[in-house]
DNA sequence: ACAAGGATACCT
DNA sequence: GGTATCCTTGTC
């Protein structure tokens, strides 16, 4: 029997970028009819603070960024290109508007795809990552070290000036 | 290479 | 009210 630990808001309620290192290698699980679909998430990006571009937060609170500034673990999720949804997860202290995407899970690569496999749509969005809501973030103790982490820019920001060159994207190799 | 698709933010 | 834009993907 694997060791679980779901993870508490104050798991989340760090730095935005050590957060990112630390999500990897935890596994997403979802419960749909009863039953818990998990995988191992390997791919993320970070999105903190007011001054990113790169962030829907950039432009201030408005009614859909507005979760960003709220609760760290809460759920992000936002409808993209019309068709595609996106699932993040609020960090850092209240106030303070950073969240974290969630580019790729074990087997599947890419938000979109990842929403899609979990069944994940703007229900979700706003409420926070637990049992209850049957979408949560818990570790399994899979060991992930400094050297399995690999780092890049982000995908699919280059409106965002000095920001997109950041390397706010970790994954495992 | 590019269309699809709808919510959002920011105009008039 | 109109419209440019978008943290993408699948098919062309």
């Amino acid at each position: 029997m694997v060791r679980r630990q779901i993870l508490f808001p104050e798991f989340f309620a760090r730095p935005t970028l050590k957060v990112a290192r630390d999500i990897l290698g935890k596994f997403l699980v979802r419960e749909i009819g009863g039953r818990e679909m998990a995988a191992m998430i390997t791919e993320v990006e970070a999105y903190a603070g007011p001054q990113d571009l790169a962030s829907h937060a950039s432009r201030g609170k408005t009614p859909r960024t507005e979760v960003m500034f709220g609760k760290a673990g809460n759920w992000y999720v936002y409808l993209i290109y019309g068709m595609h949804h996106c699932l993040n997860v609020v960090t850092e202290k209240e106030g303070y508007p950073a969240a974290i995407l969630v580019r790729g899970v074990e087997g599947v690569y890419g938000p979109g795809r990842v929403c899609k496999r979990f069944k994940i749509n703007l229900l979700q969005n706003k409420k926070p990552s637990a049992k209850k809501t049957k979408l949560w973030v818990e570790d399994r103790r899979i060991k992930i070290t400094p050297r399995d982490i690999s780092r890049g820019p982000r995908i699919g920001v280059d409106y965002a000036g000095k920001w997109k060159d950041k390397k706010w994207r970790f994954y495992l190799a």
